[in-house]
DNA sequence: AATTATCTATTTGTCTTACAAATATAAAAT
DNA sequence: ATTTTATATTTGTAAGACAAATAGATAATT
């Protein structure tokens, strides 16, 4: 006789009382800055300890969602979430499951085209002069010889973010910022010359040119040159990583 | 005189130590299903007490970073992140950002059509005859007429779901993962009876053939339908719930 | 002999209590 | 009136104990 008992939750304490407080985060019960109660408060209210709730806690400040302060007026409040703070969970994750389900880059690349190819029709409809005073900022630092290449690595993935905020679509610049992240990894790898920074420099100034003159068609046939030479950089770099540390299985 | 003292670092200690274990696992000298000392182990090692440590792997846990179980061959091991074990994670993030950003639907509606777009161009070229039998079992499902509204909700997203994996694109089913959560909320709203059942039934069968057929253009254009149905539904079903939830302020 | 039950050691999960550190408020001293 | 000092509140950390799960070894039973 096969009975089908009852599949007996027995999921962490802590882990329970994280889920109910997320729940309540999520469907509105709790808004952003209100205050929980003190850890004893709940202690009591959970009918749980105080390492408990704690524990707790601190799975929630993992996702950014609460942060705590200490002192009488301090206590845990709902942090209000911006998409840069969102985009560092995202970045994580999304580094994450590039490299534990290796994925090949191909996949990110040709992703990353169409998705910045969408960014880059919708900014050329609705980019403000801001968005290009921002892009053209970004530019000009990039300019500077003097920079280190993690500078520069930093500053154009600031120029690809600004041109997704450009599409003035936050959903879309959102999921952008996934896949941009995605490809840090191996940006970082590539050894950033005089000659490649040239080149870059001069595709996101043509770039810009284009948004700027509203022209979907040229913006998209840059983006294409760029992700086309970025191939062959990153190609070289990996080549390059490999040989410096060969693989021993 | 205002001498610049060192802006001393005062993360908690929990978080020190989260970060120093997240960092191995992400580069590479934790490796997936290696595991961790015991907790006593890495008390004496951080030279930190228990709690602290607990709060610590509570913050990796809250990521999925790892899992943990009791015993003499238990412990806490670094996890396999799958596709799915990480969407748990991604829709938390982006019901999140949607709620709190105050995205607007159209927002969400206008990139997820622009998004499944390409999935379906990418899985007419590259569905395999597995992707399309799980389609079909996902229709046939949805035809019985007495699965309950969230059973029918939930089939849906798989659904999708299953037309993202036809890409064989991982990364593209990666981010559509994040749109297709993004609209949950709005979609358990939704009151689907037998006429709007029926219609999405319809419109999955259409889109189904379509991607069989490998025909893209009428693929698309049925997307656009049912993202056009989608939209009525939605506002009704959130004037509905203004109605039954006024606000109050 | 084979199976079952019991014991034991190990490790995470939880509780209790205590104290440290930060910090706002109010009282006291200058 | 301003500065200092106390004080209360709340999170952060520590230590120790016991509970619960679980694998392996041992003993008991059939």
């Amino acid at each position: 006789m096969s009975l089908d008992v009852a599949p007996v939750i027995k999921s962490s304490l802590s882990k329970q009382v994280a889920d109910q407080l997320q729940e309540a985060i999520l469907d509105g019960t709790l808004k952003a800055d209100d205050r929980l109660p003190t850890e004893d408060e709940m202690a009591k209210r959970f009918q749980v300890s105080r390492p408990t709730i704690r524990e707790a806690l601190k799975r929630l400040a993992a996702k950014n969602l609460i942060r705590s302060r200490r002192g009488p007026t301090g206590g845990t409040f709902v942090n209000r979430l911006s998409a840069s703070d969102l985009s560092d969970t995202l970045s994580s994750t999304s580094t994450l499951f590039v490299s534990m389900n290796h994925i090949s880059l191909e996949e990110v690349r040709s992703t990353r085209l169409e998705l910045e190819s969408l960014c880059c029709k919708q900014a050329c409809k609705n980019r403000t002069e801001e968005d290009l005073a921002q892009l053209k900022e970004e530019l000009a630092y990039q300019r500077n010889p003097d920079i280190s290449p993690e500078e520069f690595c930093a500053s154009d993935v600031r120029f690809h973010r600004a041109l997704a905020e450009s599409s003035h679509n936050r959903m879309l610049s959102f999921v952008m910022y996934t896949l941009i992240e995605a490809l840090q990894p191996v940006a970082n790898l590539i050894a950033y010359r005089f000659r490649e920074r040239e080149i870059i420099i001069n595709q996101h100034d043509r770039l810009l040119s284009a948004v700027e003159e509203q022209s979907e068609a040229q913006a998209i046939a840059i983006l294409e040159e760029q992700v086309d030479y970025l191939e062959l950089l990153h190609d070289a770099a990996q080549k390059n990583h490999f040989n410096r540390h060969p693989q021993q299985d």
